[in-house]
DNA sequence: ACTGTGACACAGG
DNA sequence: CCCTGTGCCACAG
């Protein structure tokens, strides 16, 4: 565990981020035991591996972090959607779809 | 070992 | 709402 990759750990977290629900980039740097390591995480899903629900790692803001209007956008978006996630400007409800983390699910 | 980088976050203005 | 500056830190080269 403690010789694991910040990374690895991000990774599987995104993995278990339920259909629905969202996690931020500094909630997984948070549950992966690095709250200011918020930036990183960001690093790591730049770098994500395929087969995780990326698509459910969103800003603080409620808003994607991929460039707008990007295939990448699109695909997050219209995911996300499928999964019940609403849109409001361009935003979601953070309080409504934050994933509460990995002791919870 | 050191440096630049960045799918972040937050406080100001 | 937008934009800017500052703090942050694991990772690649």
């Amino acid at each position: 565990m403690s010789g694991e990759r910040f990374a690895e750990r991000v990774h599987a977290l995104v993995a278990r981020i339920p259909s629905g629900n969202v996690a931020t980039y500094g909630d997984l740097a948070a549950y992966a035991g690095r709250p200011r390591a918020a930036r990183q995480a960001g690093y790591a899903m730049h770098r994500c591996p395929p087969g995780l629900p990326w698509h459910r790692v969103i800003n603080a803001q409620g808003r994607l972090s991929v460039a707008a209007g990007s295939t990448a956008w699109l695909t997050q978006r219209r995911r996300l959607e499928e999964e019940g996630v609403v849109f409001m400007g361009g935003r979601i409800e953070l309080a409504r779809y934050r994933w509460a983390g990995p002791n919870e699910d």
